[in-house]
DNA sequence: GTGTTTGCAAAGTGTTTGCAATTTA
DNA sequence: TAAATTGCAAACACTTTGCAAACAC
């Protein structure tokens, strides 16, 4: 669980190309210095206002792709019609909680997947999600 | 890929306890009559139209959560937003091409996890979805 | 007949977009 | 100051809902 301080978070922004505004300085520090988070974006508009970061929902919608295309977040689906960032871009796979939509991570090597099937022609290979979805219990009382 | 007559459908709706109307046996003749399927709302709306089936757009999600809560179909996530719903129910896995939208089945054999981590206290595996998401060919040239 | 199912149209949710105002370098 | 970024409000895609009419048993 790193803690990253405000200048890592700077300079993360920074070697993405992305200019340091308030609003992307304070989204990142929400996101990147508590740990491993997945967040839907109504989530952190939600922790913005409380932090007092001036931000509007089209502005954490932008931000939030601008990270993920820059590799600082990745997506999560799990659900449709809503969707989680996590801000863990390793590889690694999840427990989803399906009533409390709660979502975990699961580190790679606890989980290994063998003997691949072969790609469709002309198919390269992006990622392989690993959903493990659990009923009862919370993303609480684990990681 | 079972080729299922009427009366098969038909025996479906009722063991599952499902009211065998026009719609719903339309319905159940197109998503099971023709091997298995993965498709949107839309796409059997669309497809209900073309066949005659008289049918509304709500009365197809009444339907296919129906269908999915019945057991005669399962619900796959690959993208916010959009909602598909698999004629096979067994365990299985899939392949999502990114670009076209794709989806196709990965038989269970091909691929096997080994060493599922221990499940959160409090609870209970629902099942595993494995997503093997690719860029480039087609759900066309598969399967 | 009675309870179930349907369909419309309206509402809901989560997300994206156009564009003027603001901010950053 | 020039280019990038923001925020509002409107538009969007997909899905759900309320309720009267139609249907199945």
């Amino acid at each position: 669980m790193a803690e990253r301080p405000y200048t890592h978070v700077l300079s993360m922004l920074q070697e993405a190309g992305l200019r340091p505004t308030r609003q992307r300085l304070g989204l990142a520090r929400l996101l990147f210095e508590a740990g491993n988070r997945h967040v839907t974006a109504e989530d952190i508009y939600a922790e913005a206002k409380v932090a007092g970061i001036p931000v509007s929902l089209a502005t954490i919608y932008n931000t939030l792709h601008q990270f993920t295309a820059s590799g600082l977040l990745r997506e999560v689906v799990v659900e449709p019609g809503r969707a989680y960032f996590d801000t863990n871009t390793s590889g690694h796979h999840h427990f989803f909680f399906e009533e409390t939509g709660d979502i975990c991570d699961i580190p790679e090597n606890e989980i290994s997947i063998v003997r691949l099937p072969p790609l469709p022609q002309g198919a390269s290979l992006n990622r392989v999600d690993v959903v493990v979805r659990v009923t009862g219990g919370s993303g609480r009382n684990y990681n």
